[in-house]
DNA sequence: CTCCAACCGTACGTTGACGCACAGAGCGTC
DNA sequence: GACGCTCTGTGCGTCAACGTACGGTTGGAG
């Protein structure tokens, strides 16, 4: 297995101690995660428990009338489809792949059993929970109080933070997607950013040239949720 | 202890096998939930884990400019304070007693305990879990992509669900402070409705007089939250 | 009975986002 | 190297919600 695939580059496998993770290993089955792959559909049965190693998988919920609003973001430092390991077999939001990359992944029966001998991986998972519903609660204060342009920059933020260089692929329609608002304003709002000069954006590639004015301009919501993230899911997590 | 005064008021107590619910009896310790309580602040520690048996708890997020939006509702049919039995020991929103009543609690040590049993209680609070998250992704949604008068009709059956009569108790500011949105928003949206026949309102006491009308009126974010609740925490909820 | 505080209703200008419509601009393809 | 598709920019009119301000009503306290 190359060096780029690799189980311990997802946080939560990485932090586990090496008895753990060495029992876990076998059943790992690794996953490519192409952009726009549904890992799994609003209220069908759930059959694995994703690890992203690479890449950015977007919680989405979409309406009946066809509008969506994205409700969390996950990357390396987490897992995708906690209702899982919660009793629950399905959610009623979507899990789509948002930036390419590649996982592993942990047959539900398999991560039942894990689950229930009450160890080291089950002490994290439940603790990355948390950090999870931090972010959700903070989605929906967000939506609520906060202009395009602020989101925009906390989005943007999010995809950083998941990723290891400082270009996105993403198109505006796509963005606009996430935020459940309009095309034409993230137009707008990308542009202010630009003329800023905090991005530059071209069909689809957006890259981030100054981060700190990035971070500087971003509203409360994305600094709460990343001292949730970094209180619960520290190097020195004791299992 | 008065018939009244019952800790199988609260649904998921009430689903404990007898052998866990009599080892867990002389834990709970009782507690009248005054309205306006503050039951834990955001970001304190957690000490305590809430059941409910009669009254309305919410769970807010406060921002830093005063403005606040509700996350979620739990009444009998939940517990306050999740983050505790899965090793977070405080969270950003905060808790307040939006409806006057009585519950139990159970110490975090206690808790910790028998959560650790991996029993019925440890199932029963996961699968729990869910339900809550359904919630609060629905209040991200709708906070999204409803107005106000929709949103009103949501947080009127929420409450409605988790008391025994047609008569809430709630300020149009109060509410207005929970939907995170004006006052004055609420008083148009209250207006509408009164106009319709559908409730009756006069300073601070609302009166139901047509349920089947709100459902009707309301937008699909209720229905979803309910099949979730309905689906994790059936009565034949089996451990 | 009177007064006061809390609660509710209304009004008006402002604004941010929407819906729609269309024009340019880049990129791949044949 | 022209065509076509996707992506981005712009320009309207419309509307829901906002901020602000004030008047009216009700219920309880003294």
């Amino acid at each position: 297995m190359p060096a780029s695939h690799n189980p311990k580059q997802n946080q939560l496998l990485a932090a586990l101690p090496a008895a753990d993770y060495e029992r876990l290993l076998p059943h790992l089955e690794p996953v490519t995660l192409p952009l726009g792959l549904v890992v799994f559909e609003s209220g069908s049965k759930l059959r694995h428990l994703y690890f992203p190693a690479s890449g950015i998988v977007s919680l989405l919920y979409a309406m009946e009338d066809g509008a969506s609003t994205e409700i969390a973001v996950i990357g390396n430092e987490g897992v995708v489809g906690i209702a899982l390991f919660m009793g629950g077999e399905s959610t009623p939001s979507r899990a789509v792949v948002q930036s390419a990359g590649h996982g592993y992944r942990l047959k539900a029966a398999v991560l039942k059993t894990e689950f229930e001998l009450g160890g080291p991986l089950q002490h994290l998972l439940l603790r990355y929970t948390p950090a999870l519903i931090a972010q959700m609660t903070q989605t929906a204060v967000c939506n609520r109080h906060h202009a395009v342009d602020q989101q925009l920059c906390r989005r943007l933020l999010l995809s950083l933070d998941r990723l290891p260089s400082n270009k996105l692929t993403m198109t505006q329609e796509l963005i606009a997607n996430m935020l459940g608002v309009r095309r034409e304003g993230v137009t707008e709002a990308a542009g202010n950013l630009q003329e800023a000069g905090l991005i530059r954006y071209s069909r689809g590639h957006i890259t981030v040239l100054d981060r700190p004015k990035l971070e500087a301009q971003v509203c409360e919501c994305y600094a709460v949720v990343k001292r949730e993230m970094d209180r619960l899911l520290p190097d020195k997590t004791a299992c």
